[in-house]
RNA sequence: GCGCCCGUAGCUCAGUUGGAUAGAGUGUCGGCCUCCGAAGCCGAAGGUCGCAGGUUCGAAUCCUGCCGGGCGCGCCA
């Protein structure tokens, strides 16, 4: 197992530690920790222990590399060991670890960047989740990159993970676009009236109105005049947007009956989840659950959930709404739960939603919210606690925005306004494939700049067709070995990896060796850009590789060993390609 | 005003949880196709890591205070 690599050399400087008896028994061993050296002439890894344990052990630094390096068991994958700088431990692998790796990694059936890491634990990892009013937008597709890559790599570190999208189903938003599906159904009837200023202007509206009419014809018709009497102005009749469309919805429920209204309600809902999934199967972001807001309320799992706060003494009334004491918890303040109206929060489905979350057996929680919900993370960590739930089973991972430009020029997205970049607009213009790549290649919690030009413009030179062509071009030599007269014996390459001793070949085995270190670092910072940025490197050196060296000689030998390389290379890529929700083509 | 995130090359960003001489891409400049794919390679230039203190063997990284940017502070979702 090439991931147990650092481990192995980690238990061996704490073996080392023990047997040299530098610390006295009762002090506590400081973490022993190998990283990645900068630089080839510091080895492979290099420790810092040395320079951890002189204050604790009242010695000079490489004094006490040298006990520790005297200290250290015999290991074959070891070449040496040297002390190095204030009191390093560089060390130095053999060319064998390295021969061993690039094996397993070219072997078909190997499990080369898959690890033990998770354990097999539980994770629900919820995220999207963008409220069905309309077409997911540019911004969305920065959360469904983020969360369908972090799913692919946490499933590859040995979590057993599971993908949900919260579907927003019950709320004032959803009236809202019901009202606004409604009234353009209206205008679709031939009826003048007037769009409330709060509505969804998009045209997809008018087009789930026009099906809504196809279908139903004008049953849902009704007299502009009972609808629109003596509501309260709008805003731009000097009014209330909030007031105007809150009486607005009453009115057309009161019309419509329940029946009818929730059919109105169910065509625009239908309608924009079907063209969520259907976008986001094709950006290649699948669920294995789309959980409805509904479901809570149906279930009396919000009443349930709230009877057992009631009764951990955690809720109280006051002006009469029913309040979470949330600051009891970390909170800055208490929330309501229950509204004045007796209708429940947003916040109340949610701590439901929560629960309902933890009981289904997930040991650990993932949100992925996009970062203007970070004041909303306190309150549901205090409901989480409040109910006795561990709170370090819940995680909040915050996706920042990504700030849209077009050249120059900021653009604003407004739902409502119906003025967005769509997530579809871009896959359609930039590809999935590049779009993906572009997303994750930034820490989730950094701003993102993202110029629609240059993205368009320059998608030819997007470093995604850069490991794309590292792969296709492992592919072409192969394609070509026929042709050239010759064939390659994978067995005798992976018994001959000895032969490859030039510097672009080992720094490949570098590379290649790391895979499995980047995808651990990856999992657990919840960090696929570290992924992207590798797989670029990985084509670097691939590509460095290719343009110094000829694979495809007479030297059977040396001919096998390095298909056995660049076969280990092609696989990796694809392997985190794959990961990313990226294609790896065996042509461009 | 309070809280969260951020400030690294002209631009867009990494920086392995405090390590050794701060790195990529892009842009600029100069080279490389009788040769397995030039969507490639090699080289050059480019830095007061926002500013000022502090912590220690060591700070882009941790602490404090400023400056600048983003977001949030609902009986909205």
């Amino acid at each position: 197992m090439t991931a147990g690599l650092r481990q192995r050399l980690a238990d061996n400087l704490a073996q080392a530690l023990a047997a040299s008896a530098l610390l006295p028994a009762d002090t506590p061993p400081p973490p022993i920790r190998l990283d990645r050296t900068r630089e080839r002439s510091h080895g492979d890894y290099a420790s810092n222990l040395a320079l951890a344990l002189a204050p604790l052990a009242q010695r000079k630094p490489r004094e006490i590399a040298e006990a520790l390096r005297a200290a250290l068991p015999a290991e074959p994958l070891v070449e040496r060991v040297e002390i190095a700088g204030p009191g390093f431990l560089n060390f130095f692998l053999s060319p064998a670890a390295y021969h061993a790796i690039v094996r397993e990694a070219a072997r078909p059936d190997s499990d080369f960047g898959r690890l033990a890491l998770g354990g097999g634990e539980r994770v629900l990892l919820e995220f999207v989740s963008a409220n069905p009013t309309g077409p997911l937008h540019v911004g969305h597709g920065r959360g469904a990159a983020y969360g369908a890559s972090l799913g692919n790599i946490l499933e590859a570190a040995g979590f057993a993970v599971s993908r949900e999208y919260y579907v927003n189903d019950a709320g004032r938003q959803m009236d809202i676009l019901a009202a606004s599906v409604y009234l353009r159904y209206l205008q679709a009837c031939t009826q003048n009236v007037r769009f409330p200023d709060n509505g969804y202007r998009g045209a997809y509206v008018a087009e789930i109105a026009d099906a809504l009419k196809a279908q139903h014809g004008e049953r849902f018709f009704r007299p502009v005049e009972r609808l629109t009497a003596q509501l309260p102005p709008d805003a731009g009749e000097g009014g209330d947007k909030e007031a105007h469309i809150d009486a607005l919805i009453a009115r057309i429920r009161e019309q419509l009956g329940t029946q009818d209204y929730a059919l109105v309600f169910d065509a625009g809902l239908q309608a924009i989840l079907a063209d969520i999934r259907e976008d986001l199967a094709a950006f290649g972001v699948t669920f294995d659950e789309w959980f409805p807001e509904r479901r809570l309320h149906q279930d009396q799992a919000i009443e349930q959930v709230l009877a057992i706060l009631r009764e951990r003494d955690q809720l109280y009334t006051e002006a009469g709404a029913t309040w979470f004491r949330a600051s009891d918890w970390g909170d800055e303040k208490d929330r309501v739960v229950v509204r004045e109206n007796g209708a429940y929060t947003y916040f109340a489905a949610d701590i439901a939603y929560h629960l309902h979350k933890r009981r289904r057996g997930f040991d650990r929680l993932i949100d992925l919210w996009g970062a203007d919900h970070h004041g909303y993370v306190p309150r549901v960590r205090a409901a989480m606690a409040a109910l006795g739930e561990p709170v370090e089973a819940l995680e909040v991972l915050l996706v920042q925005f990504a700030i849209l430009y077009r050249g120059r020029e900021k653009i604003s997205m407004s739902t409502r306004a119906g003025q967005f970049v769509t997530l579809r607009e871009l896959r359609e213009e930039v590809g999935t494939d590049a779009a993906r790549f572009f997303y994750v290649m930034r820490a989730h919690e950094q701003h993102l700049d993202f110029d629609l030009e240059l993205a368009k413009s320059q998608s030819n030179e997007n470093p995604v067709y850069y490991v794309q062509y590292a792969h296709a071009r492992v592919c072409s030599v192969f394609a070509q070995l026929a042709d050239k007269g010759f064939d390659h014996d994978a067995e005798a390459g992976a018994a001959q990896l000895a032969q490859l001793e030039t510097p672009h070949e080992q720094a490949l085995m570098v590379e290649l060796a790391r895979y499995p270190e980047v995808l651990e670092l990856a999992a657990t910072q919840r960090a696929p850009h570290h992924l992207a940025h590798y797989l670029r490197e990985l084509a670097g050196a691939f590509h460095t590789y290719y343009n110094a060296h000829t694979f495809l000689v007479e030297d059977a030998t040396l001919r096998d060993a390095r298909l056995c390389l660049i076969g280990a290379v092609r696989r990796t890529i694809a392997d985190g390609l794959g990961l990313l929700g990226v294609s790896a083509p065996e042509a461009m």
